[in-house]
Parts: structure tokens; sequence; C-alpha cells
DNA sequence: GACTCCATGTAATTTGTTACATGATTGG
DNA sequence: CCAATCATGTAACAAATTACATGGAGTC
């Protein structure tokens, strides 16, 4: 995030909150240690404020940008599913309280795609209006993986609820 | 996984490994204090053998097939993925090694895909010769959903490298 | 005057990772 | 006999979560 400029750890929560906020949270507690680990391995500098606010504001130094960088450049590896070894016990529930968890998951989903929709058409009409839209392009992917991602699992939801027959799967390619 | 019966530490290491290992580690690190812990909780017992192994085997107290299913029933949320994160950040990379990753994953995406459809054999011909497959559903929906994961994320990937226009992506409803 | 937002932090607790350490048994 | 597997564990380190704690500024 501090790519994109000098942030205080309070901004910093705001702008993970309303940008990776679908699927990455931040809480104070660790961001503030964060942030000091940071300074202390001179990958960010500190600069206070002195008016009433007393924010603290850091900077991304050039190190900093390097390990973001590198970090960046990191092999990507499937990510692993927690929520999968629940669904993968699911056989031990009843098949009642198993129906009802199932539809609170897809009425969850529903909603989910929903305000994703809401949020991509935000961002759409938002990169209209400035200069380099191509500088986004993965930003926005990410926001149709999520679409893709949802839509993906309440297809599967919709066809285990009613106990189909998951071999007919067709594979896409 | 000891809702299957009683098992070690070590056994337990194993049957995770070639079950749900496609999506969820353990390592020793983690199994054995957790035992210790659920032991103290008195949420299994333990029974040391007197044979040359010296194995402990744990049993689910009926106390701990209560967590368990209470832990089960739990409501499901949206796994949060990280690696989306990086993606998010994808523009900050040069084409070139953005490119490169892009080609590497789908590598291993394509790889992972094939494993799990030679996994998904497997297990659906050992489910054919048990006496109730029935029982066995949702851990077979899990690997369903894994390869329809995978077969997103490709789809996607694919997408992306092209740069298409990720704002015609229909919805499936 | 009360409530919300801005702003920073710490403490306790929990847990995970990686590496280290040990020793018995088994199969080729 | 040597390697792999069986079998259990600890120690150092790193982080995250939740709750607590504090104080200023703006606004209704």
């Amino acid at each position: 995030m501090l790519m994109e400029g000098t942030m205080s750890g309070y901004d910093l929560k705001k702008t993970i909150d309303s940008s990776v906020g679908i699927f990455y949270k931040a809480s104070f507690g660790s961001l503030y240690p964060a942030l000091k680990r940071l300074a202390e391995k001179e990958l960010v500098s500190l600069n206070e404020t002195d008016d009433s606010k007393n924010k603290k504001l850091y900077t991304l130094l050039p190190s900093g940008r390097e390990a973001f960088l590198t970090w960046l450049s990191g092999p990507l590896q499937a990510a692993r599913n927690e929520q999968l070894i629940r669904i993968f016990f699911f056989d031990y529930l009843d098949e009642e309280p198993r129906q009802r968890l199932l539809e609170e998951y897809l009425f969850k989903l529903e909603h989910e795609i929903r305000t994703l929709e809401v949020v991509k058409g935000i961002v759409t009409g938002e990169l209209a209006e400035i200069e380099h839209p191509e500088n986004y392009y993965y930003r926005v992917s990410v926001l149709a993986y999520g679409l893709s991602h949802v839509q993906m699992e309440k297809q599967w939801l919709t066809d285990i609820k009613e106990r189909k027959n998951l071999n007919h799967v067709e594979p896409q390619n």
C-alpha cells in the first residue's frame, strides 16, 4: 500500500479495508507492530506530524520497494482453503443441520455476488475517468477472480445440495 | 480424524497427508502439542502401547465428539485468499516477469488438475467397492470443489494473460 | 454532553513454523 | 550394515487475535 504513497497506520487500515478488504483483513494489533518492524529493518522511514493529529507517517524507502518487488516476484502457489476441511467432514452431520448450513452459505454467497457486482460497477466507472486505466488491470482482475470464485462456489453448492453425481462435472478444457 | 478411530500422532499425520493433504498441511510441531492440549481439556483419552513401538494412542471422548460436531456446525464463511493480494499488486511488475510468473502458475495449475483427476479416479474406484458410499459423499465433493476451483483459476489466468476485457465475464446464473 | 471518528499503542494468549534431538525397527 | 520409516517430542522464533487503554477533534 505504501507503494501508492506516504501513509499512517490508520490510513493504511482504511485503505486496506476499502481495497483488498474483500479478501484480506488487517487489525490494528497486527498493523502497528508490523510498521514498527518495517521501520527497524529500515524498509520504511518514519515522520511524525506536529499538528494536533499526531500522525506517524510512513514512507517506503528504496530498500523497502526492493523487498516488495522481490516478494511480488515470488512463485505463485495454490491457496490452501481451510474452509474445505469443514465440508470434508460434512458426512458426520445430520441431513437437517447440514442442509441448513448449506442454505445459509448459499445465501451469503448470493449476497457476496451482489456486493462484488456493485463494487465492480463502481471500480469500472472510476477507472473510465482516470488517465491510464491499463495500469490498474490486475486490481480489477482480482475483482473478476472474486466473482468467478463465488459463482463457482454457488454452482458447486447448488450441486451438492441436490446431491448431484459429481462425476459428471465436465472439465472446461 | 479421530472420529474414524483411535490413532497416534504419527498415524494422524499420515492420515491427514493422504486425505485432506491436498488443501491442508499439518506438521509434527503442531500436531503433538495439539494432542497434548486436547488431552488436557479431556477431549481425547490417551493410551500408551507397551509394545516396542511405544505408540501413544489417542481416542476421541464423548466430550471431544461433541466439540467436533459444534465446530462442524459453525457458520461457513468465504475463505480468504492471501494469494490474491499478490495478484492485486501485479501492475507493479514489468510485463516480462509478470508473464513468466503467470506462465509458471498456469503450469502448476495444469499439473494440479491432472493430480486431482487421478485422485478423483482412485477415490471413485475405491468408493464403488465399499458398503455405504453415500456416507462419503462430502469427502468426494471436496475433490470436485478442488477441481472446479483449479479449472476456474486456469480459465481466469488464461484470460488475464491475454488481457481480456474482464467486464465481459458473464454470470452463470 | 454524548457519540463517532481519528489516532496510537500494549498485553495476554494462542498458535504455527522450522530446526533440532533422540531412538527403535525394518527391509534390502 | 545402512537407509528409510516409525515414533515422540522440545526450543526458538515469529505473528496474529482480542481486549484493553488512552486521548483529541468534530458534530448533532
